[in-house]
DNA sequence: ACCTGAACACCGTTCAAGT
DNA sequence: ACCTGAACACCGTTCAAGT
């Protein structure tokens, strides 16, 4: 037995992580096993230990794949350099269309946890920056005058703030008499944060 | 073998239940297992199910005790009627020490997920809503003149923004230059916020 | 009625053995 | 060198059998 080559190294990874694309996206993380990508792909298990280190390996190359792909939908909505208060109501609402259109990808990213003392690699923590550093760059042409400490914060509280209603919102946790709970729920908070953040009044709020 | 009859029915939910919480405690929810459950108060794997329907049933019964817990810690910190700017904060406040201090018990609440079509029970969304009630209230007194709709999407904001926080700050995503980052985070977010949401300007931001 | 423990259908991971 | 498939140590869940 062994020794078949029909696919090289690569081409084993290749249609090995496809194959774990289409379980997550038709079954959901928990969908997924080492058996069942194996078996879609006319393999058996061991092999998949010849290309991945074990299955969080695997699914961590997964997860990067669809954070290079919400990037690629995030630059697309601001690719015509609209003004910067457009821009980020823009990337908010294309981070929104991907969490339901994408749901069982984009849940697979923050389902997925490694073992506790582990971390996530370079690559993985690479990718997850340069989504904040989009909303920086809109939020620093918004208001120029404030520190890029100041920025930095603003851009985490706002995609914490969005991820968060998008995660509550898939777990049927913000449920309020009628409409699309999750699209209102972040209109009010980008509204009401961004005009604190752009106007910040004197008298304080206690 | 059989009929020991050592505790009722309901002590042994109790004792199953009360070991369910150390596992996860000590090794999080992915340390829980009905086998570890039952070696842990001396019975078979058999009997756990005449207690629970399955494991999914167990670990929702934990997570209501936990929601519990939460509910009473936010009701002791604003015990002596503050102000409502003050006490919106101590909510927050005390919501990330919770997620800090009770971080695995915390997590379980929203690792935990039942297979799909299948919905928590009542008790379980019951608990949940309690808690944004009692930031609606709070809200309702800092704002009266807002309808109750706003108010609602509002709490729901609010407690979005809080939650994605302390969610992204355990997976360090929030890493910036110094400092805890979860607390300047949700300080920005919650005085931007409060400040757009109690001083409307007129002038938009777009 | 209560509880056991074997059975079933799954897991992830390893590794000797075959080509 | 590549790949298999059995083996190991785990899972959740069911249920006939024993007291």
């Amino acid at each position: 037995m062994g020794r078949r080559n029909e696919h090289t190294r690569e081409e084993l990874r290749e249609i090995a992580l496809q194959a774990a694309v289409e379980l997550i996206t038709e079954q959901g993380l928990a969908g997924l096993s080492a058996r069942k990508v194996v078996s879609r792909i006319g393999y058996t298990v061991g092999s998949l230990y010849m290309v991945f280190r074990n299955l969080d390996d695997l699914i961590i190359q997964v997860n990067e794949r669809t954070l290079e792909m919400l990037h690629a939908r995030l630059a697309a909505a601001i690719i015509d350099h609209p003004p910067p208060a457009v821009a980020i109501r823009a990337l908010a609402q294309t981070y929104i269309d991907f969490a339901l259109t994408e749901t069982r990808r984009w849940l697979a990213i923050y389902q997925h946890r490694l073992p506790e003392g582990e971390s996530p690699p370079e690559s993985f923590t690479e990718k997850v920056a340069q989504l904040f550093e989009m909303a920086q760059e809109q939020l620093a042409q918004l208001c120029p005058w404030r520190s890029p400490e100041d920025i930095a914060l603003t851009a985490r509280a706002l995609w914490s703030g969005i991820h968060g209603i998008c995660i509550l919102g898939f777990d049927h946790k913000l449920e309020v008499a009628g409409g699309s709970p999750v699209q209102a729920v972040a209109d009010s908070l980008l509204e009401y944060y961004l005009a604190g953040f752009v106007h910040p009044t004197t008298s304080r709020t206690r």
